[in-house]
DNA sequence: ATACTCATGTAAGCTGTTACATGATTCT
DNA sequence: AGAATCATGTAACAGCTTACATGAGTAT
């Protein structure tokens, strides 16, 4: 099996001591997920997969009566994920922000229209911005994992900026009213 | 049929004037490829589908012998684009960024493999930046869609704020060597 | 001549989503 | 008693990609 990013996300998550398919998709929710999302119905299967190549272990670890099944790395599996963070094979990257692509085709609509577009993407911005100061930040400051912390900076740092540029982007709509008829 | 993204980015690249699935195709390539990318085998079939839907209509238009069939909106698909630029439904994101997810588990390899990695994310950012100077920006200022510009403009202020940030980590962790054993 | 660009499409397959299905445990 | 959380999976479908298939026009 070729391995894609989704599987070194689970290998990376196992080796940072997630144990469980519900485990991981927690964690990716509350940290990878604005750069690398995952749903259960992917996690599941993968885990699944990887197991079966080797790449993982896994044991029956009940708590009471209700099942649970918890997953740590092979040999091959650590291996794998070294060698995927070293390798300098170009990254993929997939950005998909409607958003932006509604702001392209502003020019479509009334003025007046446009900067009510844009201030919905720039109140958007703003509270994403705020989650990632109230909620991402404090809780990566709470690891000791320093790259996890670089990356939660790095997601807030980004939509701080992108909401002070959209903020920009609203004054100067703003100051310049549509030409009125008389 | 429901519209999506990518239905409105072929709606909103035929507004802009551009008439086959082969110059959309490219348009896209040229402009929103950074935040909304599309592959031919997807813009064929998604026009023939928005003609059975009544948003298109088309014509044949070959240019000597070679076939060729241009597209116009109807007035419901010009409807249809106003309404979504208008409309304040959340929109998509997904960012899928295999670099983040690296740098995000960098912890598990040793500091001057992760360094290597900074480097080569910090010189794929500064590609894309030297490409939106070079390329975009320039064919953007060339327009006298203002929006388009201003989208030119972010994607070039992103990766050059991306290049940067990474150019300012690189440096912290070269500052640091790490101890050596004596 | 040859390669590149213009131009349109189909087929097979991979990836990922939402919804479905089930049940135990803990908190209020 | 009821809601939320823990926990694991499957099924159907949506969406997109790569590769295939074809051929005309243009520039070197």
């Amino acid at each position: 099996m070729r391995l894609k990013p989704g599987s070194y996300l689970i290998l990376g998550m196992l080796d940072a001591g997630f144990e469980t398919g519900y485990e991981i998709k927690q964690s990716v929710d509350r940290s990878t997920r604005f750069f690398w999302a995952a749903s259960l119905a992917q996690v599941y299967p993968e885990l699944a997969a990887l197991e079966n190549d080797g790449y993982v272990n896994s044991a029956d670890q009940p708590r009471g009566k209700r099942p649970r099944k918890t997953y740590t790395l092979t040999t091959k599996g650590r291996t794998a994920l070294e060698d995927w963070l070293r390798s300098d094979r170009a990254p993929d990257f997939e950005f998909r922000d409607e958003g932006l692509l509604k702001l392209f085709f502003a020019d479509a609509i009334p003025a007046e229209d446009a900067l009510a577009l844009v201030r919905r993407l720039r109140a958007g911005a703003e509270e994403i911005d705020q989650h990632f100061r109230d909620v991402i930040l404090p809780r990566a400051g709470a690891t000791s994992q320093r790259f996890r912390q670089l990356v939660a900076r790095e997601g807030a740092d980004y939509y701080a900026w992108r909401a002070s540029w959209l903020r920009q982007i609203e004054a100067e709509l703003s100051d310049e009213p549509e030409p009125r008829p008389t």
